[in-house]
DNA sequence: CCAAAAGTGTTAATATTACACCCATGA
DNA sequence: TCATGGGTGTAATATTAACACTTTTGG
């Protein structure tokens, strides 16, 4: 059974849905020199919002955020981190979901709940090698600024602002950037990274030996070709030492 | 109305219970030189378990959190971290739960959801301010050694992993271990803490130069007297030299 | 050739580590 | 007095920050 019009009856009584607990997931990507956040655009008369739904009764949060991604955007087999869960009692209301259905589907709806708890997922992602589809619903899918939001649904601009605290937070812990990266990459790509996420400059030189000495990355003899003036040096992540930098308790403090 | 008998069908038919939302608290103390964890004596035949219980309809999970504390260990005004989300749909299951009720009782059970999501808190405390009383459940709490737990219900054991790891990132970013010390305390008393959270020796030099480098605890004149040897010196958190600290992105890493 | 980007060098200041040393105390 | 804990000194090493210098490239 699909079921995909959130205006019918038949999609708020499919009985194994927990219709108060939700999922919302934050996808960031590095895009034009600036941090953005997937959104989809409004439907019905709302506004703009994170991709998010309900959790089905048989399933663990973390799937039920990587199912409703790929509902919603047609994005798969990406890792998602839970980072907060939101329970303000008005945070959403089901009022201004059901107000504009007909009045025939209002009729049909079962009991909704008072209120909805959502469990906040956020990920990093390569905007090069995703490509949102829309999904079983069909919905358009936007990149946005975090500087410059457009209004957003419920409290989608808090999880948003929480997410992104959380996103630094773990870059302590998990030196992940290069995820947003191809392959092979060069410090002065990564470097930009970590600047436009930490909402920063930062020195070329000690960025380098700093990050060097983590002992993650390994230098290439290929360097990048095609590019305007010197050609800088390629790494790849080594994944062996990488477990080796963990076990020594290491940082990545930038 | 205050209803504290959890083997009552009118406990579990208060409607005002999200039935399939429950917190669980992860109360720490550092005792005997060892962290210990709160937990609650085993009740009909279950184990041990984290204080913990069900969130109202019309209540933030924060607010949820400290009510079951309170109503679970007498425990009041404790700031609760909020740490991560359980959701595995086997982790709970009302089975064990009712096994042993009277069958009277039993038959007048609302219908109960097939699983039930928990919410993580922690919190570092002081064992000397706290008193547990066992709250309106008069349950027995006892102080547990992290390293020899007991049988506990459910998923609890793996939520206490969770804490701990919670709690060492969050000394990263929280230096707040002198609240587990009176208001003036010594370096060594400090460093005792980190290091039995930590669970590593720390360089007595280096701790103290690198705790005094934050500047955010001023030393007193006074010194720690009535103790065998050496007196050592007083010093007090700053809540301004705090703030500044922050501001200036400091990272309390040891 | 030149501007710009990338790699590398340099230096001073600061931090880290692992001790050694001395001091003060109660037993 | 003496073992012990606590404060401080020290020296080798490592890290950081800021900047200068050099190399390389496409335009």
């Amino acid at each position: 059974m699909k079921i995909n019009d959130l205006t019918t009856a038949a999609f708020w009584n499919q009985t194994k849905m927990e219709l108060n607990i939700s999922v919302d997931c934050v996808l960031f990507t590095v895009m034009d020199q600036k941090l953005k956040v997937m959104l989809n655009a409004p439907f019905m008369d709302m506004e703009h919002s994170l991709p998010g739904g309900f959790v089905h009764s048989d399933e663990h949060t973390d799937e039920a955020a990587s199912r409703i991604l790929h509902q919603r955007t047609g994005i798969q087999n990406i890792y998602l981190n839970q980072f907060k869960t939101f329970s303000d009692p008005g945070r959403f209301s089901f009022e201004s979901l059901i107000r504009h259905f007909d009045q025939a589907e209002v009729d049909k709806l079962p009991k909704l709940p008072d209120r909805v708890i959502s469990i906040g997922y956020f990920a990093l992602v390569d905007s090069e090698q995703i490509h949102p589809s829309g999904g079983d619903f069909q919905e358009i899918t936007t990149w946005f600024n975090i500087e410059v939001l457009p209004s957003l649904n419920f409290d989608h601009k808090n999880i948003i602002t929480e997410a992104i605290e959380a996103l630094r937070k773990e870059l302590h812990f998990n030196p992940v950037l290069h995820n947003l990266l191809p392959k092979k990459f060069t410090m002065p790509e990564l470097q930009r990274l970590y600047e436009i996420i930490l909402g920063k400059k930062l020195d070329r030189g000690s960025f380098q030996r700093k990050v060097l000495r983590w002992d993650i990355f390994e230098r290439l003899e290929e360097r990048r070709t095609g590019v305007a003036h010197k050609q800088p040096f390629l790494y790849r992540f080594n994944a062996k030492k990488y477990q080796g930098a963990l076990n020594n308790g290491l940082h990545f403090a930038i």
